[in-house]
DNA sequence: CTTTAGCACTCGTTTCACCTGAGTGCTAAG
DNA sequence: CTTAGCACTCAGGTGAAACGAGTGCTAAAG
């Protein structure tokens, strides 16, 4: 059967409306949209080949029809018209970016919050590195009594620092040799080069300060041990309560408890070759508690060999137009941001005092 | 009218068995309880009694008795039984703390989660500080080509750092003689004093390096801003729609998005000067979005001018003894965790880019 | 050959009356 | 003071009937 210039028509019509109402859509709701000048007869019979052709289903026989899976799929692909964001949204998703990314330990929490509220629907956002990370170098601040502060600068620029309380007293003399000390032989190699016979040549030549070798080699390994794996966070699950297929508090439940977990450590993967935004229909998605959810996903630069990504989950009947411009209006920004690394830097041209 | 024993023991029952069953409780139900040899009638009088004194409610006149707010308020007051918990759930409960906890950063979020998993209700977590954080000294650290980092140690122990890259070259000397002024004007002096005249005396004094004045102080500015706010989480939201009084999805969204909010950020204030576990039972609840609703808090000690505070939401018929004692457990493995004065537990790691 | 008006039919939803049963309050006897 | 007994109340369940949105099919019109 071919599938005409009408039929797609009609299809996208009963997507975009049932997208906004939630309920099977009848013959004579698509008669009356605008630029339909056909009778309910001629779409009625259209519909019904829309049907066989396996694009929409009937929940039951009085009723109207709603899209299935491979309606949403060609919809999607071919049939949606983009949606424009207006300048305001355009302006008000990068600057509330800007606005928020001060700390970047909580970068993904502010992201994944606020896709979730420029949706209004569930957001995940992941931050993961890909290539290994190495110490760049290691500093040694001596801070006060018997304290001393370990600065590490990782590969990729970032910095992390652990405040060491020592139970004896360690001379500035000490600490400079052992500073010195761990640039030579720890810094600039993968962790995997963190053997147990190099941490035991470390501490016998550490002298004086050996004390600190372990505690030092903890903090660093379990530092870039974490950087291996990616960060992720969920915000706004509970406007999926919002929508009415999640009027059902057991099936919200379920699959809102499922968002918290690993269920979606996956989807990165998905995205992993995958360029631009991509949107998974129901039962494509793999992990078995979306089977009748959607996800949308878009990736993002973040540059020092980390890689981002934003999505949000959501009914199949979601607003994939508008969600996927959303989505990509949020990867351009993101990406904008983490372009200009200067900017953030910067003195920013004062606010106040 | 007398509050007899009996009378208490049959309202013990009652909100016992509500908060079993989520159902009104008739006199048939409390008779068939063991140790309860009266027969349907006199519980009936007895209940009838309790109704009018107003510890009692009836939804409607052929339904049982639930319990009032004042009704729970005697019930967590005099008449529940402590719950004993297990040397099984202490153990888990101390140990997950303690594994879970050497992220100090994330900490907050991580207790959250625990007391939620332990008592299945949704579940808040602060840490705020009292007292006025300073900082104890600068440092400056070069990091190869045209990049600096900065490490500030707060009054609090507590280290923070940011890398600062430069648009120019700055030289080692420059940066000892900033460090140095940084550390002579700027440290140890409250928030309130980093006027805008002290900021031009530094930014005049500084020399060569004065471009990263404005970095540095904007940095330090923001981070004992953040010291004196209150750090919170929440965790297990969706808990609550496992709960029979939030089969109304609308009332679930109503209070889960409230929880996301600012609507507990006044909770901690309550705790101020009570100590030990308080219970807040519905009306008694200043937010209105609680009204309905629930809390259970407990404070305890960090240490370093911090103090935190446990919390969970539930509905007024929630298991008050349990509740309750899992959260001191809880609270006391925290506070016997701070107060370990290993070095491993006590630095507050704090990783910036 | 396509489109449309008309019509009988289907089937989920709503409405309403009725019944059921858990639970009550009261009374009178133990 | 306690308890058995009884009339009464009322939320929730059940089922029949009416409703109506939407369909498929047929036959006439374009």
């Amino acid at each position: 059967m071919e599938l005409t210039e009408r039929k797609k028509k009609v299809l996208r019509s009963v997507v975009d409306l049932y997208i906004r109402t939630a309920e099977p859509v009848g013959s004579k709701a698509i008669t009356e949209l605008p630029d339909m000048k056909y009778s309910s007869a001629t779409i009625r019979n259209e519909m019904a080949e829309l049907t066989t052709m396996g694009y929409l289903e009937q929940p039951h026989t009085s009723a109207g029809r709603i899209p299935s899976a491979a309606g949403y799929r060609l919809y999607v692909d071919e049939l949606m018209l983009d949606y424009r964001l207006s300048m305001d949204e355009t302006k008000s998703i990068s600057s509330a970016i800007e606005e928020k990314m001060q700390r970047v330990d909580k970068m993904m929490e502010k992201v994944a919050k606020l896709v979730s509220q420029a949706t209004d629907l569930p957001a995940i956002s992941v931050a993961s590195r890909h290539g290994n990370a190495a110490v760049k170098r290691f500093d040694l601040i001596q801070a006060g009594e018997n304290s001393v502060i370990l600065v590490v600068m990782l590969s990729n620029d970032e910095v992390v620092n652990k405040l060491i309380k020592l139970p004896v007293n360690v001379s500035e003399a000490d600490i400079k040799i052992l500073s010195a000390l761990l640039n030579a032989t720890m810094a600039e190699i993968p962790l995997e080069e963190y053997t147990p016979e190099l941490l035991d040549r470390v501490m016998r030549s550490a002298g004086a300060a050996a004390a600190l070798v372990p505690v030092i080699v903890d903090f660093t390994t379990e530092t870039l041990r974490r950087q291996g794996t990616a960060n992720m966070a969920v915000a706004g699950q509970m406007r999926l309560l919002g929508q009415p297929e999640y009027r059902d508090v057991d099936k919200a439940q379920r699959l809102l408890t499922s968002l918290d977990e690993e269920a979606l450590s996956n989807l990165p993967a998905v995205m992993q070759n995958a360029n631009g935004t991509k949107v998974l229909v129901g039962p494509e998605n793999v992990a078995s508690e979306l089977k009748d959810t959607s996800v949308v996903m878009t990736k993002f630069d973040i540059g020092d060999g980390m890689q981002g990504m934003i999505g949000v989950v959501g009914p199949t009947r979601m607003d994939y137009a508008k969600v996927t411009a959303r989505l990509s209006c949020f990867a351009e920004s993101l990406s904008k941001m983490f372009a200009k690394p200067e900017q953030q830097q910067l003195p920013a041209p004062d606010k106040e005092a």
